[in-house]
DNA sequence: ACTCAACGATACAGATCTGTATGGTGAGAC
DNA sequence: GTCTCACCATACAGATCTGTATCGTTGAGT
């Protein structure tokens, strides 16, 4: 645990031009690339300094421990997950049923990339087996988030049951991501589209 | 890497009674127990040693190392999830619509139980990221294997189209069980049925 | 010009990991 | 009785892990 600084006060109090944000930005962004794509518990810290290029002491300085690193790479996560599904929501604005199709279909095109390993939540959520681990938490959170969002979707397109449909798409699209993984992004994971499909046709009488 | 016994052969040579095929067979289902409660990276040796009972060198003799011991985990597994199979298949005998079904109640039950943690082939699957992992051909022969299980019964129960029907149902299948470790077992995860449901009535017909 | 803090570089502490080496024990084979 | 081998127990080697300590440098604020 870091020893000074007991108030819990970020290290730039004066400033922060671009050579101390850059810092924190390029921990993260490695950070966030090396524990997608190999694991939080198979990249150990050494590694992320060394590939982000900087010193051992300035990741903990920004980060005060491993967990907390990865928490932020999380945070980081679902951002990125925020803007593709605002880009969506902009570009099918006024018909939620185009906009809940619109999810997706980027999500389909996500899993689909050759780099692509499945949803970092989950991942993460399998690796941190302990449930009050605090990276656990932050999955909860956008896991709720996504689910309730899809519900007001589901609302707002006319579903008979918008919670139930909300439930059923969070199941389908998880399961793309896990089945991505076990089974190669020309197994199940391609059918996503089709159980949505299904889906929406039981609960949303025409349309479209 | 084993230096002796250069043929690799089983050290039973004369008899195998309770004492010798005792200590194998406890240190593989401590593996197994301890490997999916809390992950195969987080578990260590000594500490499958430690809670089987045995002398680490007496793990080394029947698993040349924790790799091979981790695919003996997994291929364990797979007997016991074809035998819960085999069950669902005989209780409903030649009605195949309804032994597809209840191959998923049964999964419903397996999620919900309060020490599940989701499916074992995804697990080691998410924490071992390198696909040329020895486990990850366990993980892809199991899931290629159900997948054509599914469709094997979808034929029988005659969908219009087996397989598509098949790899949807893997789809949620896998979803469930990633679902549920994300948002718990009262969350998604609990429309498993509903969302199999109504893929099986897109497809098959009549019936029942 | 002076100060101060972020930063790089290196070394280190202590724990934990996989896998090996070694010696003692006990039971069945001969 | 003697031999053999699976097994237990312990110690160890060497690597890797998280986190800390230390020192030198640099650059911006005053």
């Amino acid at each position: 645990m870091t020893s000074k600084n007991a108030t819990a006060k970020k290290p730039a109090k004066r400033s922060l031009p671009v050579a101390i944000e850059g810092v924190r930005e390029r921990i993260l962004t490695t950070a966030h690339d090396l524990i997608y794509r190999e694991g939080a518990r198979a990249v150990g810290v050494d590694r992320i300094v060394a590939e982000s290029g900087v010193a051992k002491m300035s990741l903990y300085r920004w980060f005060p421990s491993k967990d907390d690193l990865i928490v932020a790479v999380l945070q980081a996560e679902e951002q990125a997950v925020w803007e593709i599904w605002n880009q969506n929501m902009d570009r099918y604005k006024g018909t939620p049923l185009k906009q809940l199709r619109a999810q997706f279909e980027s999500l389909a095109q996500v899993i689909a990339h050759p780099d692509s390993r499945g949803c970092a939540f989950l991942n993460v959520a399998v690796e941190l087996a302990d449930e009050s681990h605090p990276a656990r938490e932050v999955v909860r959170k956008h896991k709720t988030e996504l689910t309730a969002r899809f519900a007001e979707l589901a609302a707002a397109a006319g579903a008979k049951q918008p919670r139930l449909l909300a439930e059923q798409l969070m199941l389908v699209a998880d399961g793309a991501n896990a089945s991505s993984q076990a089974l190669g992004k020309t197994g199940p994971s391609t059918q996503l589209l089709s159980v949505v499909d299904a889906l929406i046709a039981a609960q949303i009488p025409r349309k479209r």
